[in-house]
DNA sequence: TTAGGTGCAAAGGCTTTGCACCCAA
DNA sequence: TTGGGTGCAAAGCCTTTGCACCTAA
């Protein structure tokens, strides 16, 4: 099944319209990389800006997208769902993401928050530090 | 020797004022829970909110205080200079945030960078979910 | 004394909302 | 057909900025 038609399900299952605007929010951040609201916006030609955050609203809610914190600034990108969960180790000197996918890391933290009466929905981690090569 | 010192001298060693609103602003984060600015502003009382902003900005530089990610939204609090290292689970329901200190999530972190070669600088964990009093 | 800091007000950006029209179901 | 969705524009927030006055050093 492909994606696209996995957010269409979504939709119908929501008992959400099907529109043009939505899928073509969709799509832009199928083929991109996160993006910030305003580049999403501005990739998304046609939509007018509102329908943009009120598709991506909607799309929050129903799980389709996802809001991530790189540093001081925060993305949208399409959830777990759409894409294998994984964080990174970000390099401060040569500047290289390393996707890392550690099921010891999503297990502690089930536990830690289970700890704390928390039922945990969804977790960012970022790293930062010295890749090999560059401690070389 | 006491936090509200240690910000003075943060702030002479900057070769900055110490002045009544940004050690008001200091004296409010040092005695609460994260904040977000808008509740910041309002708890210091007699200060203009531009010059809260203004106090907000030049203590992100000086490493006293960091933003705390939620969701759209941010909170301040004050660095790991002034309160134990720790990660937060945020309740999207209430919005409150709970602290947690765990050696486990660190442990865990270490051992994942160094197993991808990396070595680990600094991190940020941030789960979202729902809390105890809230799942009822 | 005086350079930096503050309050006030206005401007800028980003996001949401009201409303009439449009289109997916 | 018709209720949800959209575009447009205006309103609302949040944050920054310009400027004259104030104050810490």
């Amino acid at each position: 099944m492909s994606a696209t038609q996995d957010c269409v399900d979504l939709l119908k299952a929501a008992g959400k319209s099907v529109t043009k605007p939505r899928l073509a929010v969709f799509e832009v951040l199928l083929s991109q990389e996160p993006l910030g609201m305003t580049e999403l916006a501005d990739k998304v030609r046609g939509v007018d800006r509102a329908s943009v955050y009120r598709a991506i609203n909607l799309f929050e809610r129903l799980g389709v997208v996802q809001r991530l914190h790189t540093g001081w600034k925060y993305k949208l990108e399409l959830s777990d769902r759409f894409a294998e969960h994984h964080h990174h180790l970000t390099c401060t000197t040569c500047g290289r993401s390393i996707a890392m996918n550690e099921a010891d890391l999503e297990r502690v933290i089930r536990r830690v928050a289970a700890g704390h009466g928390f039922a945990p929905a969804a977790h960012q981690i970022e790293v930062q530090g010295t890749c090999a090569e560059c401690r070389g």
